[in-house]
DNA sequence: TAACTTGTTTTTGTATGAAATGTTTATCAG
DNA sequence: CTGATAAACATTTCATACAAAAACAAGTTA
């Protein structure tokens, strides 16, 4: 299947956003766009008004669009929506995983396991997402899956900022094990609450982290 | 503040889409529209794109673009989901709600109150709203307010089918006692149960209603 | 200096035609 | 009647042109 101009643009954006290479602030020029991809402005119109719709864009009527810039308040509001998500993911999967996608599940939990031994963080980065998704995959709602994979892509722009935190990753890795012991286990309120407090204390950390150093023009 | 040809359409269709004037399934012809508001393809392409992101409208590619059939399974999924919203707003709320909020909590209820000793169930249903905004607000965070709003608003089409079970608006209104009394004491589990069952309730009612009664064309 | 005016530039919204792409329908051979 | 093929049709996507609204800049006046 051809993906339209439209669409094209729309994720190269978004990589873009998320990936930081552009930064939450950061003016999008329609006209540069235009010429940058060689399209006219009608698919740029259409996509840039996608992104808006997910968040990754704000457009501030006569003045420009830009990367979409969250406070800090905002942040901190949309982890605790987050940790809700992902504990209620939790719980439910813990009722209602089955045994292939429990098998994922530890082996996704041990792929995190080689990336932490190994000390490397950007692949850790990569696992941890990967085992998330097992988790959210297992709860058997997808409708709870495809929201909870768009906040996360939402706040990904502000993710490069986390696990950077000293201990952390091995402390990430404990709290994974627990996870996979209650899912195992079928236990849905351990599940729930291991689940939510491991994403809230991203949250926190990551709001000490940022309000120590608010020297980043875009927080 | 003015707005423009597209906003105006995307507010009409989506009044439409949810006090039933046009029901799920139902095709939206761009040409028609065109002609209906007469206005050019364009602001009726950004509109539709806008209901689409909004998950009220779905466009089967080189078919033609309708109203969100939302199947069954999934509806369900999504009452899941607004449960658990709404019982973190009323845990939240039992925390943070202030006097003013509460004293609005409580006026929202007698409204509510009036409305069913009335026996006015379109009255009820529209103070019934107000209620649970009042819970939204109280939350004191904006995005999950927000988020709650707009899947709530994803829900409509389909809650014309609630509330007619019998007997169902006084056990209502009751659940509404429970869960004001929860918060004035700040019981934030209790007022989230309390509000998690009271929509889980509203959602099996529901399914139980369209399950038996499925001749409607469009679940 | 501050406010006001005026002219210019940007941004936004809209209309419209044309090309690309996929779907449906009609036709016909087997 | 069945299935293939082609013609007709619908839709989607895009480019382009134009108009209106707001922001911006500069010069003018009080």
């Amino acid at each position: 299947m051809k993906r339209s101009n439209a669409q094209r643009l729309r994720d190269a954006l978004e990589d873009d956003i998320i990936n930081g290479r552009r930064t939450p602030g950061e003016r999008l020029d329609p006209d540069a766009l235009c010429q940058e991809f060689g399209v006219s402005r009608t698919p740029v119109r259409e996509a840039i008004q996608q992104l808006v719709a997910s968040g990754l864009v704000t457009v501030v009527p006569k003045r420009g669009t830009f990367v979409a810039r969250v406070g800090i308040d905002e942040l901190i509001e949309m982890f605790e929506v987050m940790a809700e998500l992902e504990g209620m993911c939790g719980r439910l999967a813990a009722r209602r995983i089955t045994e292939t996608e429990l098998e994922a599940l530890r082996q996704a939990y041990e792929r995190c396991e080689a990336a932490a031994e190994a000390g490397d963080t950007d692949d850790y980065y990569y696992e941890n997402e990967a085992f998330h998704d097992c988790i959210y995959s297992a709860s058997h709602n997808g409708f709870l899956a495809s929201e909870v994979r768009q906040l996360k892509q939402r706040l990904k722009p502000y993710r490069r900022l986390q696990l950077q935190v000293r201990q952390r990753l091995t402390s990430s890795l404990e709290e994974h094990r627990e996870i996979v012991a209650a899912i195992e286990a079928g236990e849905a309120g351990n599940a729930e609450q291991a689940l939510r407090e491991h994403v809230l204390i991203q949250g926190e950390r990551f709001s000490d982290f940022v309000s120590s150093v608010r020297r980043f023009n875009f927080l």
